[in-house]
DNA sequence: CTGAATGAAAG
DNA sequence: CTTTCATTCAG
């Protein structure tokens, strides 16, 4: 229990109360080794046979020394590459609200299926894929799924929600842009997936199935959007198939008063400071997303048409109350008028959207290090850690954004997982069970 | 097509 | 509870 990260659960105060102090300062002590890895599965044998890594073997719990990749996380992506800005952190608040005629463009591609809106992890994924095929040096999506989660799970508070919000958006834009959509997961049985038994996964046992962009019914896996009359509500206003082709680039999230605060239209909610790496230098990433827009039309200012989580309330099935700021899940983000505060910008500086220190100018080292095997980072000395600093968010705002030590609740103190069998020294290491290189 | 991750959603 | 599938692409 010593030098964990996260504080005890039983320690945990789920409300409000802003932890002050940070990462607990063992950890940044000396002896305390600094990081300890998240593992996910806490109770391995729970699922008896549980498809895949899932409940099993996962990620190493312990120390898995991965052969082919030997990176060495010490901490969490969004800061350990908050230095780095090479491959900049994918701009994925432009993806959530890239345009209608965009998502339907990927449908078409997808010869009609309508593909799932991603999850949190799957943002966060697609966030940092670019920097850490950086770190590893090769293209090992595998491994690079090993790392998204092992960092994931590492996460301060902050980054997760930035994304949990931003997965939040991109369902209600999913919903918005695919009205009748109704995932529809192939029907288990029929596969027989290796369950406890040896047979091929997907693959083989599906007749022709093929799962994904086969034959397959995509009629059938996702209902296809048409039923307008689902949406009688406010969005009947847009056209219910495609609004791509009449109105273009209006952002059809905006049919109009409904969004509340974000009259404008468009709210940039403060999670979305991931996009620029730099503080104001716009990446790469960004700018693609412009393009479309801009393709598209009148476009003021590349208005994403979902504006913000305060305009949720526009949003068909989502009733405003449903989505009123959790505690523990303050989606409420704060813009406040349809534009960031400016003093808000002040703290979003870093690529990852951790919030920095307004006065203190940030910690010009890295309190993590992370190293791979063909030249990645060097440990940098650990001076201090990046202390999140209670954000001073107005006033106003009814719920506070937990900050200080992110670790989150949810996950349960690794060590006392880890057992201390593992306590050890071991920051993180993947493991690699399968593949070999 | 598989795998590797997490989470949403379905059965 | 279990399973699929969202992303990604080398193998």
């Amino acid at each position: 229990m010593p030098t964990s990260f996260y504080p005890p659960i039983s320690d945990y105060q789920p409300s409000y109360t802003l932890p002050i102090s940070t990462p607990p300062a063992e950890s940044l002590g000396s002896a305390s080794p600094s990081w300890s890895p998240p593992t996910r599965n806490q109770n391995p044998a729970s699922k008896s046979k549980v498809t895949k890594s899932r409940g099993g073997r996962s990620r190493g719990k312990r120390d898995g020394t991965v052969a082919s990749c030997n990176l060495h996380l010490t901490g969490p992506l969004s800061i350990m590459t908050q230095d780095m800005v090479d491959p900049p952190v994918r701009d994925m608040e432009a993806w959530v609200n890239r345009s209608l005629e965009e998502r339907q463009q990927e449908v078409d591609a997808k010869n009609g299926e309508i593909p799932r809106p991603m999850n949190s992890f799957m943002l966060y994924r697609s966030a940092y894929i670019a920097r850490i095929k950086t770190l590893l040096g090769k293209n090992c999506n595998q491994n690079v799924s090993r790392i998204a989660g092992i960092s994931w799970r590492a996460e301060t508070k902050e980054v997760r929600e930035k994304f949990e919000n931003l997965a939040v958006v991109e369902r209600q834009n999913h919903a918005t842009s695919h009205p009748g959509y109704k995932f529809k997961p192939h029907k288990g049985p029929a596969t027989t997936r290796r369950t406890g038994e040896y047979t091929p996964p997907r693959s083989s046992a599906t007749p022709g199935a093929s799962i994904r962009g086969s034959s397959v019914d995509w009629d059938d896996r996702h209902m296809r959007e048409g039923t307008p009359s689902m949406m009688h509500h406010r969005l009947e206003s847009f056209d219910v198939g495609y609004m791509a082709s009449s109105r273009g680039s209006i952002p059809f999230g905006t049919p109009d008063s409904t969004l509340g605060a974000g009259a404008s239209g468009y709210l940039t909610p403060m999670w979305s400071n991931t996009s620029y790496p730099n503080g104001g230098l716009h990446p790469i990433g960004t700018h693609v997303e412009d393009l479309q827009f801009s393709r598209a039309s009148p476009m003021p200012h590349e208005l994403p048409y979902v504006s913000s989580t305060n305009g949720l309330t526009g949003i068909p099935g989502a009733s405003h109350e449903l989505l009123q700021p959790q505690p523990t899940h303050p989606v409420s983000t704060q813009i406040i008028g349809g534009h960031m505060d400016p003093q808000l910008l002040d703290y979003t500086s870093e690529t990852n959207g951790l919030p920095m220190l307004p006065g203190p100018p940030t910690p010009p080292t890295n309190p993590y290090h992370l190293w791979a095997e063909e030249g990645c980072y060097l440990p940098t000395t650990d001076s201090t850690v990046p202390s999140p600093v209670p954000f001073p968010l107005p006033a106003s705002y009814p719920v506070p954004m937990q900050h200080g030590p992110s670790w989150d609740a949810k996950y349960p103190d690794p060590n006392s997982l880890l057992g201390d069998s593992t306590s050890q020294e071991i920051d993180s290491w993947l493991d690699q069970p399968s593949s070999n290189y």
